[in-house]
DNA sequence: GCAAAAGTGTTGGCTATACACCCATGT
DNA sequence: ACATGGGTGTATAGCCAACACTTTTGC
């Protein structure tokens, strides 16, 4: 155990799984693989573990220069070792979901890499085993959005119950009754209400919330069922 | 991208937190470090990751070697990155739970290998950071616990719902209503009551049960909460 | 006035929890 | 006979889904 310089080493990948709230659906960014194999299907954003860095570094790192986003939410999905995975090398790759605040990226660096947005319900061909990586990072969100309220990382500041309810409806794919999605949020106490209104959605126009400062990193009391 | 070689290699090593039921109470396999850094803390079991080889069978080669066992539920849990985690070299670690069926493993083998079964309510010191692999261990274990049956994982094939609840409450460390465990267990229709009687625990005898084979892997209709 | 979204109220069914109570039996 | 665990029943509280109903306002 102590011969350290004995054993195998390996390639490690960080691969991220990057959710944006568009356009009232959940989003995934993904880029099209140039080259062979797996050439025209479609990608994750990854790169290689490096020196001296840990993956949550690395999957900053690779948020940073593709999306030029700093601070962004990260979780830990799992990690996929099936030797055969990568066609071309033996590559370990360790996978991350990102949550990115609608429109704060930037779009220019996004399209530079030829990136693209695909809805989450309508994906296209995946490379290798990446789109089993999805489909674990939506089942984490989904448990997470249960027990945290996600709105803070993927709505503007302020929102409306409507905006809110919307986005949870993308992360569970169904639609949710008004009235219940209201009273059980607000039931939380976790949201501060102000005295704007959005007229823009409806004639009578619906009231701005906010999440209390208190609140931010707070779980709900019980595990929320949508 | 395309450039594998020209990317740093790691070390990788699969841990394993072994949880094993004995005398009522939820144990884990762990042995002591022999050597220096971190000589005399507990160490969970481990080894590196070979050559075409996966994780899964990684850690199912490094159970085989230390408990003899080949058949064992196992369950991925996180990665561990930081590149300072083990003081001697730069080493990724992937993270298993193991589930092994009470007096099943082979004693000897583990005897060998100096290791030592801790009650996880008095657990030992750690070294680096296997002790936030077991806490986040226990908490995967008590979330699938809420989904699925662990019984069969952990019990004899006949088990009682005394020696059910027993382990429930093992794995959640606090007491259960035996009144209201039984119903709730019961109502899943997912066991088949026995003719035989356990005579030992009590002067009445309780029923022995044994899970359906048609519910195996089946899930909890909904999420239980212990 | 009407449509459409905002927001409130009501109801029935299910689940969790606490706990009372009877049953069977070894000592 | 009584203590002990096995097993059943009941009462209460809370949550959830369905849906009726009222409010507001632009057209």
């Amino acid at each position: 155990m102590e011969d350290y310089y004995k054993k195998t080493k390996h390639l490690v990948a960080v691969d991220c799984v990057i959710f944006g709230y568009k356009k009232e659906q959940l989003h995934l960014l993904l880029y099209p693989r140039g080259f062979e194999p797996a050439k025209g299907k479609w990608s994750l954003m990854g790169g290689f573990l490096q020196d001296k860095e840990s993956s949550d570094d690395s999957a900053r790192r690779i948020l940073k220069s593709t999306t030029g986003l700093m601070d962004v939410y990260l979780e830990q999905v799992a990690f996929f070792t099936n030797p055969l995975r990568d066609k071309a090398a033996r590559v370990i790759s360790l996978v991350y979901y990102a949550l990115l605040k609608e429109d704060k990226y930037d779009e220019t660096l996004v399209r530079e890499h030829g990136a693209h947005w695909w809805p989450v319900n309508k994906l296209p061909d995946f490379i290798f085993d990446h789109e089993e990586m999805v489909r674990k990072s939506m089942e984490k969100l989904q448990l997470k959005a249960s027990i945290n309220l996600v709105g803070i990382e993927l709505l503007p500041e302020m929102f409306t119950l409507q905006q809110l309810r919307n986005l949870y409806e993308a992360i569970f794919q169904k639609k949710l009754d008004p009235g219940n999605f209201r009273k059980k949020l607000l039931s939380t106490d976790m949201f501060e209400k102000l005295n704007i209104k959005n007229t823009k959605a409806s004639k009578k126009g619906a009231y701005y919330y906010r999440v209390k400062v208190t609140s931010q990193n707070k779980s709900f009391d019980r595990l929320m069922k949508f």
